[in-house]
DNA sequence: GAAAGCAGTTACCTAAAGGTAAGCATAATA
DNA sequence: TATTATGCTTACCTTTAGGTAACTGCTTTC
């Protein structure tokens, strides 16, 4: 055992490290789940995400809408109404958001069993 | 509808947010994949982690020690050799890896068919 | 006529994440 | 004897994420 006496992960982590480049952070799944609830207007959205602010919104889901997972449609009525909607493509995130979503049940019951 | 014509998403979106505040972030599942294809030491899985450099491997591995993803064993040998292993806690993240790594696949599928 | 709601934008700031380079004591290797 | 490897730590810096507050033009409600 001279040289390598590790294991390379490169193949197996890429795909890990793309999916995280899209949806890691704080709020972009939490946005996704919000409408995926009915939630279309912008202000509805941020109503519905608790502790969310206009500015980080907004950026979010322009970079939602860059990854296909939104769309943005604009009805020109004066004032002028947005609504926000799931492309099909977010519902290829649905395993992930379940897995996660089970994960973190399970982890808070860990949790507060250990504080009782 | 006066009050409330958007959904409060906050018990869904709970245990989303704790799931990301324990394994989100760009090191921790790829931490843990390292550690679970054999890399023990350190410098293993330093090695296998691309880009990760020391300082952020060594904080991240508290992180998941802490959480009680991973256990840090020391053997007093001289020069001290100290190993790295993955908790059965940690199995429970298969499926949220599993779902990640297969969603990161098909969306560099969609990527790269995009810029053909 | 004032207030509040709409969908954001802007400027400014803090905090957290991440990166770079060097160094430590110890021991094995060339 | 010089280099390399071990498992980190330290000091310093940059970048990104996130947060605050004020403000826009327009319209409906009080």
């Amino acid at each position: 055992m001279t040289a390598k006496n590790f294991n390379e992960c490169t193949g197996e982590l890429l795909p890990i490290r793309d999916a995280l480049d899209v949806i890691s952070g704080k709020w972009k799944l939490q946005i996704i789940i919000a409408i995926a609830h009915g939630n279309k207007r912008f202000r509805e959205i941020e109503r519905s995400v608790p502790k969310i602010n206009s500015k980080v919104l907004a950026k979010e889901l322009k970079d939602l809408e860059e990854h296909e997972l939104i769309k943005r449609t604009v009805y020109d009525e004066s004032p002028v109404l947005v609504e926000y909607t799931l492309l099909p493509y977010a519902k290829t995130l649905e395993d992930v958001i379940n897995s996660l979503h089970k994960w973190g049940l399970n982890h808070r019951k860990k949790i507060i069993g250990r504080s009782k």
